[in-house]
DNA sequence: GATACCATTTTGGGATACCAGGGCGGTACC
DNA sequence: GGTACCGCCCTGGTATCCCAAAATGGTATC
């Protein structure tokens, strides 16, 4: 193995960044799963992404260890398979996300130091009609996630990551949805203009207004979808 | 390795239950650090828990994975640190239970059965004069658990079981006063008294009065305790 | 006595060998 | 043809082995 040609894949070597085997294969696996590369239900064995990613079955191992902590990966019996995408699963994580990011919100709200806001307010402004769609996908979450670093509490910014990594596969869909982009951008705007005033209560109220419409129109759009997903391979869990 | 003679701590075969080598290795160590038998910020090297547990490194590191998400033990460098009771995070901890305990009860007294929380208060009861600490200790974290449970949110009751896990040894100070330990199941009483009415705001209010409230009592102890904490060796982070 | 330097040991990271259990396919028997 | 059985193959679980880097400790130099 030492001689793999497939170990090319290793880290392209970043200036002054030294990645592990397992930080590459994690990261790699994760982008594949949450790309649809490897679909929801898929099997995985560690062979297979052994000789994948050119590395041996210990970082392997450890890279599945870590994806199975973050859901993105579950066990079969004695295997591995990629988590299906679960209806009922994305009510209960509009639940969870509400009182996580309600809270945050509130917190950041209170801050007397609003620089933060406007770094968001530029991320948000960054994406226009030009801008792929994954750069979409990619900020309409970050957008939550730094909005949950503003409240400096570890513990609400780590829940809110975890969250949206678990809805990352599901917001493809809201992303091919160019009016349902524009809502969820307008409500984006509309959170931080209420925490730049430091109004907690409206932020909060508008916060968890947006999360409640994104699950309506994230379900709605995945029920739609339900039979097209199938199609492509993709386990689909019903409510 | 395969007749070491400390390999007779293998699993006890309970009947029906076929512990692999992680499990029994994550659980013990789990164990040992909740139990302080292994004290805050001590090192932890893979070949002596290796000897410890009579496991292989291949568990043993699966078991450090583990515990590394569950936040009981952090990298130093290149090593493995048990973590330390940081004062801080008591803090940043008690918010984020306050967000997602008070949502999870909110749900639990919107329910129709009320059958669970007569169980839970039967648990409550259980204890009395003559239970041991450790017992006061694992039931009072239960408490909350069981209430999250209720909720019927898996994430909800994932992020509450997460942080009492981080909770779990701070907590031993505050199970040591009796007066303290009075007033929290007197609190816990009240909260429940409230589900069972259904009166979802008083629920939350209680619940949020009483980790507030919970996390003043354990932040004083364990600064007045600081010292002896330290004395006996443990890592104490100041706030 | 302090400090810089070097050899040795120890540690985690990775690779590989081996094993037991389960799945799958073929075959023989009914 | 159908079904029960048997054995091969693949999988994850585990135990080692090797390696490079880092810690350690001793020593020589100033």
């Amino acid at each position: 193995m030492n001689i793999n040609p497939a170990a090319v894949n290793a880290a392209p070597k970043k200036s002054g960044t030294t990645m592990s085997q397992m930080q590459n294969v994690e990261r790699q696996l994760r982008e594949m799963i949450l790309g649809l590369e490897i679909g929801p239900g898929e099997r995985l064995t560690e062979r297979w992404i052994e000789s994948r990613f050119g590395a041996s079955r210990t970082p392997v191992r450890a890279a599945l260890l870590r994806l199975e902590t973050e859901g993105l990966i579950g066990r079969d019996g004695r295997g591995w398979t990629v988590a299906p995408i679960n209806l009922a699963e994305l009510g209960q994580l509009a639940v969870y996300r509400e009182a996580v990011e309600v809270a945050a919100v509130r917190l950041a709200a209170a801050l007397e130091d609003r620089s933060g806001v406007e770094v968001i307010a530029a991320m948000l402004d960054s994406c226009d009609a030009d801008t792929p769609r994954g750069e979409w996908h990619r900020v309409g979450m970050d957008f939550h996630i730094e909005l949950a670093r503003l409240s400096g509490n570890e513990f609400l910014l780590r829940g809110v990551r975890d969250a949206m990594t678990r809805l990352s596969r599901a917001r493809w869909l809201e992303v091919r949805d160019e009016k349902a982009l524009g809502r969820a951008w307008a409500e984006h705007h509309a959170v931080l203009a209420a925490v730049r005033e430091g109004d907690a209560d409206k932020a909060a109220r508008l916060l968890s207004a947006h999360i409640a419409g994104s699950r309506d129109r994230l379900v709605t759009s995945l029920h739609d979808d339900r039979r097209g997903l199938r199609a492509r391979g993709f386990a689909v869990v019903a409510a």
